[in-house]
DNA sequence: TGCAAGATTCAAAGCGCTTTGACAAATTCA
DNA sequence: TGAATTTGTCAAAGCGCTTTGAATCTTGCA
């Protein structure tokens, strides 16, 4: 059942009919009534690419899977695309996952000249990202998940790393922690670069020394959480705490601190980032998790909403959100063992 | 650059452009150059929706994230899309990510009326799944994810889960195990109807009793690893090795094991299966884990692939696949202790 | 009652592509 | 050399929708 003949079967115009679906107010009550009525009965729906031809709008808004975490694959990726997928379906517009092969820029290319979606969505950004200027080139709407460098106006929403991260230190240190150790996402990406920042800066307040070797950033596995944690333990003088960039580096770190006869919380202190993904709940874990949080399902949700008003012709410049994210705080997080030091 | 302005530039009509450009035979090999070098030249990309609206095709698939886990993300949908949105990439479709608001059914209906895709990919099908029916009454071509009870001819790929657990099974036997429990996802889901069975097989085989209370069945998260582990150890009679649906429940039981004082392995056996998550790698853990593989992502792209075919026009009965799965013997499979019983 | 203003409705022109059926040019064959 | 093919190209007709600009029908008011 197409317009045409919804229209003829109504017996009017393929104008009206458009017209009254669509809920312009220049349609008279009872007949928006009735063909309402009659699209209902023949469940008629618009052919979409029709409508996308008509109007020039594709519908749909584009996730591109970098090519950076192409092989490595993060798993909260899961949430953040239901958060998206579900608020665009409220709004009725499509998302197109892409993954790119090769090179990412040549992906964004085709996606802004097959006019295939209105607005991307930039996942994962680095502190400089080609993309974001690249996209301003092609005129595609972008908005980003996180941050990152550039004079052009461009809609974002992030979440408060530096801050977060920076809290944590602080309420480690209020602790009577010295030695924190960082273990975090690769800092090509600026959300791993403010959270070092965070850490930095905490502990620069207090004026302990930052050592550079306290520090270790890449993949966050369960697998590097372990290698990390181990290598910072096992030093002549280990952190007493440490601050990991996800649940599944944390997961690791706790099973380097057991593997080397020590107690979590106890001995060593853990603090970690919870996205609020359900596979691993860190209240539920011995001992619970002192975590930072912020849901990134939400994120994905909210990420929409910007796409959708950026299709709409939104101004990027006023698009722009960051986070607070809140600190919780349980039994993995207690004062640092009696010491010499 | 429309096709329009190309083919003015290049002085011949659209239509042999457009012939020119999608390799129809009719064509004069030099005037084919000359319209691909043009057409590079200017960065031409033919109008999505025009392209779709003119052929009848979307030239997308539909991935929708079934109601059932959409409280629930599982973060293996991460992988699995991975590997669809790779392949597809490569036959230049589009993936097309819903999330179904209220009832699922609607969602399909949407995608079938609008004609927004020209094939759908169904996960974690039921064994009585009422969406397979749906879809075929819808005309909505759809290629599942696993495996369902069903008359009608449907394209799926599955992993024969029910050997791989039934051969985990049986290698526990051998080891020496008498009762082996078995941590499982929901079964209202196949896969996990598939391993039980296997499971239970295994153990009639052996003329080992099968006792309900051994098989347990929930969510796949850490947490209720966790807890159906600590569940089945605190048994009067506990079994000396554990089944794992998934790596995270395995993550769970493993902490389960620890927090009894037992060790992994030498007092509690564990296979678990794995689909090949990067975040959490059971080689790496320790004990390393002894599991039922299957890259899930490696599913996605096939499944990416008959899901092209299906749009192309494949005859549906023709398109199953069942994967077998590897077992992988690693450290925390070991016979059980010695033991009064 | 007559007429301007407002409320509805419509026919037709695109949107950018594919595809049909016709036509011209080049080639082959008798 | 002329007819019969084959090859290469084209104009035009859609695909199903939105939207423009005009036409028609109601009202309200003088």
């Amino acid at each position: 059942m197409n317009l045409k003949q919804l229209a003829l079967h109504l017996g009017l115009s393929q104008t009206t009919v458009s017209r009254a679906l669509n809920g312009f107010p220049e349609v008279g009550e009872r007949t928006r009534r009735r063909v309402l009525a009659a699209a209902e009965q023949f469940h008629y729906r618009p052919n979409a690419s029709a409508r996308k031809l008509a109007t020039g709008r594709a519908g749909a808004i584009g996730v591109v899977f970098s090519s950076d975490r192409n092989l490595l694959l993060d798993p909260i990726f899961t949430d953040f695309l239901a958060g998206v997928a579900a608020r665009s379906a409220e709004s009725d517009t499509d998302v197109l996952v892409s993954s790119a092969l090769g090179d990412e820029a040549d992906t964004y290319r085709r996606l802004a000249r097959a006019h295939s979606v209105d607005a991307v969505i930039l996942s994962m950004p680095r502190e400089e990202d080609p993309r974001v200027s690249l996209l301003h080139r092609l005129a595609l709407p972008v908005v980003v998940h996180g941050r990152t460098e550039s004079k052009l106006p461009y809609a974002h929403l992030d979440i408060d790393n530096e801050g977060a991260f920076r809290r944590a230190t602080e309420m480690l240190a209020d602790l009577g922690h010295r030695r924190i150790g960082l273990i975090n996402g690769d800092t090509a990406f600026t959300f791993a670069l403010h959270r070092e920042r965070g850490w930095r800066e905490a502990l620069a307040a207090r004026g302990f020394a930052v050592s550079a070797e306290l520090g270790r950033a890449g993949q966050m596995t369960e697998e590097s959480g372990y290698r990390f944690a181990r290598l910072l333990l096992e030093f002549e003088a280990p952190p007493s705490a440490l601050l990991c960039s996800s649940i599944f580096a944390a997961l690791g770190a706790m099973r380097a601190i057991r593997d080397l006869g020590l107690a979590i919380g106890r001995d060593v202190s853990i603090v970690a980032h919870d996205d609020g993904l359900a596979a691993v709940r860190p209240e539920t874990l011995t001992p619970a998790l002192t975590t930072t949080f912020s849901s990134i399902r939400a994120a994905g949700a909210r990420i929409a909403e910007i796409a959708a008003a950026l299709a709409a012709g939104a101004d990027p410049a006023s698009l722009h959100e960051v986070w607070p994210v809140d600190i919780v705080f349980r039994g993995s997080t207690l004062p640092p063992p009696e010491r010499a030091s």
